[in-house]
DNA sequence: TCTAAATGGACAAGTAGCTTGTCCATCTGG
DNA sequence: CCAGATGGACAAGCTACTTGTCCATTTAGA
């Protein structure tokens, strides 16, 4: 009964943990002045054919604040705007290679921080974990920050 | 093999539902001005014997930060700064009823969000799924925001 | 026991990442 | 063809943090 509620405990704490592992070591690999929202920011990016708008969605903030952030992203060099092929007003978004390096960095630092678990379950049952896991996940934009 | 990018996707995923609609649920049954940084510190005074820089230290903030959370909280009545026994410069914090109130919602909450889930996988897989959970997860102090 | 360093806490000022509000250019649908 | 919706930018303001400083009290070392 209790489960329930220690569930929610726990998830929260690995996602903490989680969040602040990729983050130290992606800092630590050279990309800084990276926050953890960039990660979001470039997942969606990756996927190709995104906005300034879109990404406020996907990010759950106003329009503003993901202008900013993508100014910030491409003063940097991470991101590029391109102009869109159909629309005059909106700015195609794209990640440049440094980009994809700090992208591919996070992925390596997010299997870091899973490998001990793993490590600890077992592969029968950490295959069980992430197929449970994905049944449960919701869909739709990422809320980060609480 | 992707497993492992999957699952921090994953866990990501969970713990932002998890706090929007734990706050969420909070927030509609009367305890407005409560932020889900709040819902850690409850639990850190509830645990007993917390001074402002113990919950400092578990909400990975500054004692600053955290003095103004309380300051805070306790304006509104939701904690009380009782004198320290042993330790005259020290304030030992309390739950009022009203603090109490707000977490008992809290924990109400969280079962609401997590019960879909144990529908959804069943008893006997929800058990292995938050064991297997309680094995990896860390301990030390909470890091609320990313 | 005396004193230097550490600790709990408060006050002040500054900062970063968001918000709301407004505006313009462009696209879309009746 | 025009009214409303949409992508985006500029400006101002808010808020939850930060760093810096200070004081009272406790702790530890000589």
């Amino acid at each position: 009964m209790d489960d329930a509620l220690a569930l929610s405990a726990l998830v929260l704490a690995l996602s903490g943990q989680l969040v602040q592992e990729i983050h130290t070591q992606v800092s630590r690999q050279g990309f800084e002045g990276l926050r953890p929202v960039h990660g979001f920011a470039f997942a969606r990016i990756a996927a190709g054919d995104t906005t300034t708008a879109d990404l406020a969605e996907h990010l759950g903030v106003t329009k503003q604040a993901a202008a900013q952030l993508v100014g910030e992203l491409a003063g940097k060099g991470y991101v590029v705007r391109r102009p869109h092929p159909h629309d005059a007003r909106a700015r195609l978004l794209e990640l440049t290679e440094t980009g994809r390096a700090a992208t591919r960095a996070a992925d390596r630092a997010a299997r870091a921080a899973v490998a001990p678990w793993r490590a600890e379950l077992g592969e029968a049952r950490f295959a069980e974990l992430v197929a449970d896991l994905a049944r449960i996940a919701p869909r739709g934009p990422i809320r980060p920050g609480w």
